[in-house]
DNA sequence: CCAACCTGTCACCTGCTGGTGAATAACAAG
DNA sequence: CTTGTTATTCACCAGCAGGTGACAGGTTGG
């Protein structure tokens, strides 16, 4: 017995969890990781902190420091698992559709991204991060997003050559990045700039915006 | 002497500083305001704090509770603070500029705009802030926010009346969401979405994507 | 069997935060 | 000078954060 004096302070156990408790550190890791993106994607970066996800994860905080050096670490390894991101969540293929033109290509991104965006609170989490600090655990997170999303656009796009005279590089940041805030803001407020993004019929009609816009520049 | 055991919990002030120490209550709660919109500027909501505040106003925080009842109704003097950050920011008339189209109009509001809060770090926090939390403090600060821009585009907009089958709505709320996300993200990284966004001559880039974007709807 | 290792748990430290009750210092009026 | 009011500071509390060293117990090798 170590110490007469100790306090209690975890619950005691029900057999059920205790069974399945057994010594398994590859389990235990993915418990972890499991618990820190369920962690950021529900309550954002502002709680996010090596004691709750050690709570999350049911498991002691000591090992977070163990296995992945620290919450740096543990980010990072977010960071890696974000690189299947895409081809989770969004289609490669262009499901049948031929895109003749690049008009036709940045229309089908955009919204592809945009739904994409609307279904994955972990990704939109990390966006707002990206926009509010600038440390190091965030640029990593941001650097891997933008890689998978960079990489995606390119394969996508495959021999189609884009218009000649104009910016695409700036008229696309200008798209996604409309798109990124529209659905940040709708996602926390429920709307943007007196556009109200609550339901699908909402959504919808920011979509023929943003479809308008694309056609307005690419034809 | 109250308790024998007390320790020194703050420095010493020197004789410059004690002499401009007067009672002034006004003047206090002024320094308090300014302080808290300074350390909002710079350090962002993240470590925005009643300690935080107090400090930086060299008070103690107890007068933050007297003078605003906390956090919250000092958040809430910042947010009623902003109603005269348009009119100090944009200026109110278009400079002797003719605006004939609606397309001129919304051209011109964007790059202000952008200008505007490319300029104003308090209001990127802000904005910032507003994408990523949901709390009554925020809600004050967003309302406040965006009545104030709602305002200032009506004025702009005089008797111009927007072009008939196009959601103007909409299609506002895409191009000013962009510029928030793009001065962010600049803000924060120095790019978006691969634009970089560093120099002057990047930002012109931008503003002529912009432009064009706008100029592909409104004509 | 013992020794070495590995997984996991615990108690504790320091430092900060938000929050509060009481004391103190300056000033004004009687 | 005394009394009351107002502005300001102080000391302290509970709670939670990140971080660390020591220990318990299963697992494996000799």
């Amino acid at each position: 017995m170590p110490r007469a004096n100790a306090v209690l302070k975890k619950p005691i156990e029900t057999p059920a969890e205790a069974q399945k408790r057994v010594r398994n550190r590859a389990a235990t890791e993915q418990a972890i990781l499991d618990a820190a993106k369920r962690l950021l994607a529900d309550v954002g970066f502002q709680n996010f902190g090596i004691n709750a996800v050690a709570r999350g994860a049911g498991c002691d905080k000591q090992l977070i420091y163990r296995y992945y050096g620290g919450l740096d670490g543990l980010v990072e390894a977010i960071g890696t698992n974000l690189g299947s991101w895409v081809k989770d969540r969004i289609p490669d293929d262009t499901g049948g559709m031929f895109l003749l033109t690049y008009g036709d290509l940045m229309e089908r991104l955009a919204l592809l991204f945009l739904e994409a965006l609307r279904a994955d609170p972990l990704m939109r989490r990390i966006v707002a991060w990206e926009v509010s600090e600038n440390t190091q655990q965030v640029r990593r997170l941001s650097e891997a997003r933008s890689k998978a999303l960079a990489g995606w656009i390119e394969r996508m796009r495959g021999s189609l050559t884009p218009p000649k005279g104009i910016d695409t590089i700036g008229v696309n940041a200008v798209i996604f990045a409309a798109i990124q805030h529209l659905v940040l803001s709708a996602a926390v407020s429920g709307q943007c700039a007196g556009l109200v993004l609550k339901t699908t019929k909402d959504w919808e009609k920011a979509a023929i915006a943003l479809k308008r816009i694309v056609r307005g520049i690419y034809g």
